[in-house]
DNA sequence: CCGCGTAATGCTCGATTTGAGTATAAGAGG
DNA sequence: CCTCTTATACTCAAATCGAGCATTACGCGG
C-alpha cells in the first residue's frame, strides 16, 4: 500500500501547460487527470481518448491552469471540454510524480507530476441497460471502453478468465527467476495478490506484478526495447504513459470503497431494480454475487426505498423499481466496518 | 469526502523551492508534507515544529527537489534532515492545491501545491508506555504533541470532551443563520459529524465545518481579521497556513484504517500487551473499547502470537507479551469488509 | 390455455459472530 | 491476608451470515 512502485514512462504527453523552470535546472509540469467511470449491468466503463502520443489510447488529462480556484475544479473543466462529458461524484485518487514521469517540451525533459482522480457518471437514462453510446460527444476522440479490455485477468464473473494460467506460469518463472530474500519476497506477493479467493481489490498489486515479470506492455516500451507479442499472453490493451496504473489504482479503489460507502449509486439511473444493482456491482468487482443475500443485505441495510413503479423489462416476472435511500447516510456511521459498537463502550 | 472545502491561507511558508514560472503568468511551487505519528497507550502524538512564520507550528515539510527520484523519497530526505527521524510506514494522504493556498517569494504571489503523506513511527523501546522524549533530536523546533492538542473535540475516552457543548451551540446558530437550502444542507452536514453515537472517522468533516462557522483561529487569520478570542471556545491550538486541515486528513484516514489493515502495528514496540495494543486503539480512535471483545477480535482474527515472554509492568497480575502476526495479511482479505463471502458464488 | 424459460420474491435453518456481561486468577503494596 | 489492579476464562441471548429451497408472475411458442 505504501508506494507505488516506480513506473517509467518517457511517452511524451499532450496538452500539457508549458513546463516551468525549478530553481535547480530541471523542469516540472502539472496535470490533471480522470478516470471516469459509468456502468451498466453489463459492463464497467471508462473514458478514453484515441489520442495518445504514440497512438495509444489514454485517460483524459490536461494542464493545472491557474485560473483554476481548485484542482478539482481545474479537471472537471478541463473533462467537460475534452469530452462534453460533465461530472458528478468526483474523488482525488492519487498523485503520480516519480522522476522518470518524463514528458518533453520542444526537446527538453520535463518532470511531470500528475494528479489523478476518479469520477463517476451516470448514463443518461435510456443508456442503462442498453450499451452507451461509444461517442460521448465533444471531442471526436473519446470513447467508452470496456475496463476489462486493459485487464482481463480482472473479470470473474464468468469464471476464471482465460488469461490467468498462462499469467500464473509466467508469474511463477519470474519468482523463480529471483533467488534469496528477493524470492521469498516476490513469492509472498503473488501469493497474496492471486490467492484463491480471489480478492477484488488487489488490481494495482496485481499490475504491478505483471509489469514488473514484463508480462505488460508498457513495460517494454518504458524499456525502450521491442515488446514481444509471445511474451504477453493476454495481458490487454495498453495505454499511453502510465495511464494503465493509474486505471488500476482508480478500478482498486472504486471496488473497495464500494463495500462500505454507497458510492454505486452514483452509477445508477435514478430508479432501477435490484437485480441491475447487482449486476452493476459485479460489473464492477468482477464476481458474481448470491442473489437472495445480496437482496437481504440491501434492504435490511435500509440502502434502497420503493418507487412504487414496477418494471416490465426483466424478461422474467417484473421487477420492483427501487431508489436509493439518501437518508442511510444519516443512519449508518459507515456500513460494513470492523470495531463494531459490542467494542466501544457506551460512554 | 468527494473536495475539500477551500481553505485560505496567506501565511508564507517557508523552506520552499524557488517557486517557477508558469506559462499563464502565476507561480506555482510544490511543496512536500508529513504528518509523523507515534502513539503512546495515553497519547497519539504528531511531530511539529515551532517555526512557522508567524510563529504558529507548523508540520515538517519542504520542497520536491529534482533529485528526489520519487515523492516519497524526497518526503523522507527532508523529514530525515529536518528532524532526524527515520520514517517507517509512509503513505500518501492528499494533494492540496486550491488556489489561494499561497506563499510569498520575495514579494510575489505563488500557488502552492502540497503533497501530503502520512508517516507512523515506532517509539524506541523504552518509551513505550513512558512519554515520548520531547526533542526528536536534529532540528530543535521538532517536537512530539499530543494531537488533542489542537483537536480537543476529538478525545472521548474519558467522555463526551468539555468543549463540545459549547462548540454545538455556536453551530447551531451558524445553522440558524442560513435559510432556505443552505440551511438545510449545514443542518444536516452538522446532525452527520457531531452524530450520536459519535463516529470517530469524521475527522475532517468536524474541522470543516467548526472553520466554516468561524470557530477555528485559522478562519479569522486567512479572512485577515482579528480573531476575537471570545468567539472561539475551546477550538484547539492552531497551526501554519492549512496544516491543521492536512492534519486533520491523517487523523481521520489512521482511524478508519486501523478498522482494516494492521496499521495499528507499525505505531507498537516488537512486543507488547493487549492492553498497551488496545489503549494505544483507543489513544487514536478517541473512543474506549470493551476490553474482554477486544481481546476476543484481536485474537480469534489472529492478528498476534504468543512471544512466550510476561510482562511485568502492567500494574495488576502479569499479562503475556505478544507480537503482531505477520500471516494475518496473508490469510485474511482484508479483516473486515462488507460483501462477505456469502454474497458471492463459489464460481 | 399449457408449458417453458426467466426472473422476482419469500422463507428456512444451522453456523457464526456480536454485544454485554459474570467469574476467577495473579501480581503489588500495605 | 486484604485490597487494588489488571489478566484471562467463560457464558448466553440476539443478530447476522452462508447456503439453499420454494413459490410467484410475466412473455412466448405452441
Amino acid at each position: 500500500m505504501a508506494g507505488l512502485a516506480a513506473g517509467a514512462a518517457e511517452t511524451a504527453r499532450s496538452r500539457r501547460a508549458s513546463p516551468r523552470e525549478n530553481g535547480r535546472g530541471a523542469s516540472l509540469s502539472i496535470g490533471l487527470s480522470a478516470v471516469i467511470v459509468a456502468a451498466t449491468p453489463d459492463e464497467p466503463r471508462v473514458l478514453a481518448l484515441r489520442n495518445g502520443a504514440d497512438g495509444a489510447e489514454a485517460l483524459p488529462s490536461g494542464p493545472l491552469e491557474s485560473e483554476h480556484r481548485t484542482l478539482e475544479i481545474g479537471l472537471r473543466s478541463w473533462v467537460e471540454r475534452q469530452t462534453r462529458q460533465r461530472l458528478g461524484y468526483v474523488e482525488q485518487l492519487y498523485t503520480f510524480g516519480d522522476r522518470d514521469r518524463i514528458e518533453t517540451d520542444r526537446g527538453a525533459p520535463v518532470r511531470a507530476l500528475t494528479v489523478a482522480y476518479l469520477a463517476l457518471v451516470r448514463p443518461a437514462p435510456r443508456e442503462h441497460g442498453s450499451p452507451l453510446e461509444a461517442r460521448p460527444g465533444g471531442s471526436a476522440e473519446a470513447a467508452w471502453q470496456n475496463w476489462y479490455r486493459y485487464f482481463p485477468w480482472e473479470d470473474w464473473r464468468a469464471g476464471r478468465p482465460a488469461a490467468i494460467p498462462a499469467l500464473e506460469d509466467r508469474l511463477a518463472s519470474w519468482v523463480r527467476a529471483a533467488s534469496g530474500p528477493e524470492r521469498r519476497l516476490r513469492e509472498e506477493r503473488v501469493g497474496l495478490a492471486f490467492a484463491r479467493p480471489w480478492n477484488d481489490e488487489l488490481v494495482l498489486e496485481r499490475y504491478e506484478l505483471l509489469y514488473e515479470a514484463g508480462l505488460i506492455g508498457e513495460r517494454w516500451r518504458d524499456l525502450g526495447r521491442p515488446s514481444s507479442e509471445a511474451e504477453m499472453p493476454a495481458s490487454g490493451t495498453a495505454m499511453a504513459a502510465d495511464h494503465r496504473r493509474i486505471l488500476a489504482t482508480a478500478i482498486g479503489r472504486l471496488r473497495g470503497k464500494i463495500k462500505y460507502r454507497p458510492v454505486v449509486f452514483e452509477l445508477m439511473p435514478p430508479a432501477f431494480t435490484l437485480l441491475q444493482l447487482q449486476r452493476t456491482v459485479e460489473a464492477l468487482s468482477g464476481v458474481r454475487l448470491h442473489k437472495q443475500n445480496f437482496r437481504r443485505l440491501v434492504e435490511q441495510q435500509g440502502l434502497v426505498e420503493e418507487t412504487g413503479e414496477i418494471s416490465g423489462e426483466t424478461g422474467g416476472r417484473p421487477a420492483r423499481l427501487v431508489r436509493f435511500r439518501r437518508a442511510v447516510v444519516l443512519e449508518r456511521p459507515a456500513p460494513g466496518l470492523r470495531l463494531r459498537t459490542g467494542h466501544r463502550v457506551p460512554a
